[in-house]
RNA sequence: GCCGAUGUGGCGAAAUGGUAAACGCAGCAGACUUAAAAUCUGCCGGAGAGCAAUCUCCUUGCCGGUUCGAGUCCGGCCAUCGGCACCA
C-alpha cells in the first residue's frame, strides 16, 4: 500500500532516508565557541520553541505550528551564514506526569521516558533541524541539579532598596543583622499566609494556576487556607517586570496582559486612628482626593484587628461571619457573589481630614492580600462602596462634582472637589497631589505604589517536582551544600497524594532524615521552576561544572539587546505564567552576574490556536481532533508543514482543513513533476524538459521575484505569502516547454527551509544530471541565493489612467517615461476623454510607474 | 464592566494610501481516457445591458470624515473571539 502507485511522488521512501542522512552527518550540530569548528566570524542566531510537556497522547496539530516556523527561520538563517541555535527538549516534571501515571500503575519516570521517547520520534519524523545533542531535560539529576542551584541562589539573595537590584544575602550578614531580619528578606522564604488548597489535586497552587477559583489543571474547586509554603518575592521585581518590557518586541497584547496582571496602582497610604482604642489602621487608597466622603470602613475578614476591635454585642455576629467567609471557596467568594454582605463590628475610627467617627465594617469584598486589606468606603464616588452603602443604609455623602447633566451618586471618574474643605474646587487630579502632600505633612500618610502581583507560591506536595535543597534543624531552614547538589527524589512505591496538605515525601522517612536532628523539606518545585532558565541550558547543555559556561553563554545570549533569545516562538497560555516568571528569574540571575542581558526573550511571537474542522476548539469529546501522525502517514512531513504554514497568518487563530492539505501536497507533486517524470516502465526518471539554457527574461524574473519575496517574507514570518509566491514560481515552471536546470536548482533551495526533504530529494536527482547546477552537498547546507535586482526591472509597464480616481483606462508605457509624457497619453485616450465629459482639467496627479488621475 | 484582537468571494486568505479578491480550496467546463481517478487548460463576488467580444453600476461589518484617490488613515457605532474582573 504504501508503494502504491498513486501516490502523486514518494515521500514515504525519501523522508525517513534524508532523516537518516541528516542525523547521520550530524547536520544541524551547532558549534560552540571553543569547539574547534566553530567559526567565529559569524553572526549568532537563536531561535527558540516553547519546549513540549511530553504527555501521554503525543503531539498535537498545535506543535508543529509553532516548530514549522522556527525550523523555516533556522534554516534559512543558517543559510544566510549564522550560527543558528535551535534546540529542543523536555518539560516533564509537572501534575499531569504524575497523574497519569497514578492514573496507569506506573513510575512517573518510566511514564514521562516513554512520553519523551514518543514526542522524539514524532518530532524527528517531521524534518525539524534541532541539534539533538543540546536536548535537556527538566527531570534529569544533570539538569535539576542546576534548577536547585538557582533557586539557592534567590535563597541566598535580597533585593536592595537602592539600586533595586539583587544581592547576596552575605552582605546583610556582615551588616550585622540578623537570622530573623535576613530570613525576611530573602528573594526565597517560607510564609504562613493562606493559600490556594487544591484538595481534589492534594497541592497547593500559584494564583496563575488559580482560574475563575478553580485549578488551571483539572478544573477542580480551590480553597483558601493558612499553610506554611515557600515564596519567592517576585514582587520586588514588580516596577521592573513593567518597566523593561518596552525594550522587547513582543506583541502588544501580551505586554499588556503582563502589565495588567501586575497590575500597577497609584495612590496613598492614610492612617485612620481606631476610637477608644489605642490603635491605627492604614488604608491604601487611589482616591486621596475623596477623604471627606469617606463615611465607613471596612477591613477584611481575615485582618488582625478584627478580633481585637469588635465590641461584645457584635462578637457573635462577627464571628459568624468570619467562619462563613473562611469556608468559602474563592469561586464563591468572587464569581458567585453578586451581592454584597458584611457586618459592623461595633468600633469607630477616625477621619482625620474632619474628625468624624466613622463605623467600621467587616466585608469580603475587601481582599486581605491587597493593599492594606482595609479601605476607607467612599460610597459617593466607588461602585462597590455604594451599592454596599445602600444595602446597610451608610451615609453617602458627594465629595466630587461631576460635569453637568451627571449624577454624582456614584460617580468615579475626574471632576471637581466639593464639600472636601481645603481642596475645594481643585480638580481630583490637583486634589489627589495636594491631600498627599497635606498628609504626609501631619504624619498621616504618603503617596505610595501598589501592584496586583502577589508573591509566587512556589511549593507543592507532590512527589513529581525538584526536592528543594533545604534543609530544617531546631525549627530553622538551612540550604544544603552545593556540593550535596542535585537532592534527588527518594524512589517510592507509593508516591500517591497523603490527601492532606502533608507532602507524599514524608512517607520516605530515610530520604527525609537528613542527620540526627535535621530533617528535609518535604515540598516540591512547581513545574514552572525548570522552565524559567531551559533556554539558558540550551547554549551549554552537557555542562557539569557550571549552569552554563560563561563563554557559551555570552555567546548565545548577548548581542547588545536587552532580551538574550533572538526570537521566542509558542501559545498565549504562558502570558502570565512562565513568560512572567523566566523573566524574574533571568533578572535575579543578571542582578548577580550570572547572565549578560537583563531579558531572557527579545522577540517573542504567539502562534495562533488551530481549530478543527467545524471551526470549534479541538478536543476528543467534539471528535474534532486532528492527529498528525495520521497526516504524516497519508501526505507525508513536507505537506503537513507546509500546510500549516499556508493557512493562514502564524498568530491567527485559524481551522484545520484536510482538503488544504491535499491543496499543498499537490502543490509539492507539481514541484515534483517540474523535475521529474515518469518513463515507459513507470519508473521516476529527471525529466527531459530540464535543460541546460539560460531561462527567458519573463522566468528569470518570476525566479528573482520568488528569492526576494521568499526571504522578506520569512523574516516578517508572512509564510504563506511566501508559499503562494512559490506556487506562482512552479505554475510558471510547469507551463514551460523547457525548463532551465539554474533556475530549478535555485528554487530547491529557497524551497528547502520549507520543504527540506523534497527539497533535498529533488536537489539531489538535479544533481546527477546537471552538477554544476545543483548544490553540492544537502540543501540545508548550502547558500541562500541572492536575488539579482536587474533582473526585476521591467522594459515597460502597465498604468492606469484614472477619472476622479475611478479606472478608467490602462496603457503599457517604456519604463521611466516622462511625467509630462505619459499625461500627454492619458489625456489623449478615447476612454479618459469620454469620461471627462469635457469639463476642465482641475488637476492631474502622475505616480510614476503606476498611474495618472484627471481630476475634472 | 474594563482591556485587547478580528470583521474582505461559497471557504482559507492577499493587497508600501494608488487596478480589491494574488495564491489555494470547493465548484463549473474542456483536453487526455473505453470509463473513472490522476494530470493539464480555461472560467469562477453581485446586479444590469449586449448575439458577441465587451461595457456600466455596486461591493472589504455599519455610519460619518480626511484625501485627487480609503480595505488601508481619523471619529463614532455594531458583531465575534480572547484575557482580566469586588485590586479600593
Amino acid at each position: 500500500m504504501s508503494s502504491d502507485q498513486r501516490r502523486p511522488f514518494p515521500f514515504d521512501e525519501f523522508e525517513p532516508k534524508w532523516q537518516d542522512q541528516w542525523e547521520g552527518a550530524q547536520a544541524f550540530r551547532t558549534p560552540n565557541p571553543g569547539d574547534a569548528d566553530f567559526d567565529a566570524s559569524k553572526p549568532k542566531y537563536y531561535v527558540l520553541d516553547m519546549f513540549p510537556y511530553p504527555s501521554g497522547q503525543g503531539l498535537h496539530v498545535g506543535h508543529p505550528e509553532g516548530y514549522t516556523a522556527t525550523d523555516i527561520i533556522g534554516r534559512f538563517k543558517k543559510m544566510s551564514g549564522f550560527n543558528v541555535l535551535h534546540p529542543m527538549g523536555w518539560d516533564a516534571f509537572g501534575l499531569p506526569a504524575e497523574q497519569y501515571a497514578i492514573k496507569t500503575g506506573q513510575h512517573p519516570r518510566k511514564t514521562t521516558e516513554k512520553n519523551i521517547e514518543g514526542f522524539r520520534g514524532q518530532l524527528k519524523r517531521l524534518g525539524f533541524a534541532y541539534d539533538w545533542s543540546r536536548e535537556v531535560n527538566t527531570t534529569d539529576p544533570g539538569y535539576f541539579k542546576w534548577t536547585q542551584w538557582i533557586f539557592l541562589k534567590l535563597y541566598n539573595s535580597y533585593v536592595d532598596e537602592v539600586t533595586g537590584k539583587a544581592r547576596p544575602v552575605s552582605e546583610l550578614e556582615a551588616k550585622g543583622m540578623s537570622r530573623e531580619e535576613i530570613d525576611a528578606r530573602r528573594l526565597a522564604y517560607v510564609s504562613e499566609a493562606p493559600v490556594n488548597w487544591c484538595p481534589e489535586l492534594g497541592t497547593v497552587l500559584a494564583n496563575e494556576e488559580v482560574v475563575d477559583g478553580k485549578s488551571e489543571v483539572g478544573g477542580f474547586p480551590v480553597e483558601r487556607r493558612p499553610m506554611r509554603q515557600w515564596m519567592l518575592r517576585i514582587t520586588a521585581y514588580a516596577q521592573r517586570l513593567i518597566d523593561e518590557l518596552d525594550g522587547l518586541d513582543w506583541p502588544e497584547s501580551i505586554r499588556l496582559l503582563q502589565r495588567n496582571w501586575i497590575g500597577r496602582s497609584e495612590g496613598a497610604h492614610v492612617t485612620f486612628k481606631i476610637a477608644e482604642f489605642e490603635r491605627e489602621v492604614m488604608v491604601f487608597t487611589t482616591r486621596p482626593d475623596t477623604l471627606f466622603g469617606a463615611t465607613y470602613m471596612v477591613l477584611a475578614p481575615e485582618h488582625s484587628l478584627v478580633s481585637e476591635i469588635t465590641t461584645a454585642e457584635q462578637r457573635g455576629a462577627v464571628e459568624v461571619y468570619q467562619r462563613t467567609v473562611m469556608s468559602k471557596s474563592d469561586l464563591e467568594r468572587t464569581e458567585l457573589a453578586k451581592e454584597k454582605s458584611g457586618v459592623f463590628t461595633g468600633a469607630y475610627a477616625i477621619n482625620p481630614v474632619n474628625g468624624e467617627r466613622i463605623p467600621i465594617w467587616i466585608a469580603d469584598y475587601v481582599l486581605m492580600g491587597y493593599g492594606t486589606g482595609a479601605i476607607m468606603a467612599v460610597p459617593g464616588h466607588d461602585e462597590r462602596d455604594f451599592e454596599f452603602a445602600e444595602l446597610f443604609k451608610l451615609p453617602i455623602k458627594q465629595v466630587v462634582q461631576p460635569p453637568e447633566g451627571v449624577k454624582w451618586q456614584g460617580f468615579t471618574d475626574d471632576g471637581v472637589a466639593v464639600n472636601s474643605g481645603f481642596l475645594d474646587g481643585l480638580t481630583t487630579a490637583e486634589a489627589k497631589v495636594k491631600m498627599a502632600a497635606w498628609l504626609e505633612e501631619k504624619g498621616l500618610g504618603r503617596g505610595t505604589v501598589n501592584y496586583k502581583l502577589r508573591d509566587w507560591l512556589f511549593s507543592r506536595q507532590r512527589y513529581w517536582g525538584e526536592p528543594f535543597p533545604i534543609v530544617w534543624e531546631d525549627g530553622s531552614h538551612r540550604a544544603v551544600a552545593d556540593s550535596e547538589l542535585p537532592v534527588v527524589p527518594p524512589e517510592m512505591e507509593d508516591f500517591k497524594p497523603t490527601g492532606t496538605p502533608e507532602p507524599p515525601l514524608s512517607k520516605a522517612t530515610d530520604w527525609v532524615r537528613y542527620s540526627e536532628t535535621a530533617r528535609r523539606e518535604l515540598n516540591t518545585m512547581p513545574q514552572w521552576a525548570g522552565s524559567c532558565w531551559y533556554y539558558l541550558r540550551y547554549c551549554d547543555a552537557a555542562n557539569t561544572e557550571r549552569f552554563v559556561s560563561e563563554e557559551a553563554e555570552r555567546y548565545w545570549m548577548g548581542g547588545g539587546k536587552p532580551g538574550g533569545v533572538d526570537l521566542y516562538v509558542g501559545g498565549t497560555e504562558h502570558a502570565v505564567l512562565h513568560l512572567l516568571y523566566a523573566r524574574f528569574w533571568h533578572k535575579v540571575l543578571f542582578d548577580l552576574g550570572f547572565v549578560s542581558t537583563p531579558e531572557p526573550f527579545q522577540r517573542l511571537v504567539n502562534q495562533g490556536l488551530i481549530m478543527g474542522e467545524d471551526g470549534q476548539k479541538m478536543s476528543k469529546s467534539r471528535g474534532n481532533v486532528v492527529n498528525p501522525d495520521d497526516v504524516v502517514a497519508e501526505y507525508g512531513a513536507d505537506s503537513l508543514r507546509l500546510y500549516e504554514m499556508f493557512m493562514g497568518p502564524l498568530e491567527q487563530v485559524k481551522p484545520w482543513s484536510m482538503k488544504g492539505v491535499e491543496g499543498v501536497h499537490r502543490f509539492l507533486a507539481r514541484v515534483w513533476r517540474v523535475v521529474m517524470e515518469q518513463d515507459q516502465a513507470g519508473e521516476w526518471v529527471v525529466s527531459s524538459q530540464l535543460q541546460d539554457v539560460a531561462p527567458e527574461k519573463k522566468l528569470t524574473k518570476v525566479l528573482h521575484e520568488t528569492i526576494k519575496k521568499c526571504g522578506e517574507d520569512i523574516e516578517k514570518l508572512s509564510f504563506n505569502t511566501a508559499i503562494s509566491q512559490m506556487m506562482i514560481l512552479t505554475n510558471a515552471l510547469t507551463q514551460s516547454e523547457v525548463r532551465p536546470a539554474s533556475v530549478v536548482g535555485i528554487f530547491l533551495r529557497v524551497l528547502s527551509p520549507f520543504a527540506p526533504h523534497v527539497a533535498e530529494e529533488l536537489n539531489a536527482l538535479l544533481r546527477g544530471v546537471f552538477p554544476e547546477k545543483a548544490a553540492a552537498g544537502f540543501v540545508a547546507d548550502s547558500v541562500w541565493p541572492v536575488f539579482d535586482p536587474a533582473a526585476l526591472v521591467e522594459d515597460e509597464v502597465e498604468i492606469v489612467f484614472q477619472v476622479n480616481g475611478k479606472l478608467r483606462d490602462k496603457a503599457v508605457v517604456p519604463v521611466g517615461a516622462a511625467k509630462e509624457e505619459v499625461e500627454k497619453i492619458a489625456l489623449a485616450s478615447a476612454r479618459v476623454q469620454e469620461f471627462m465629459e469635457g469639463k476642465p482639467v482641475k488637476k492631474i496627479i502622475v505616480v510614476p510607474g503606476k498611474l495618472v488621475n484627471v481630476v475634472v
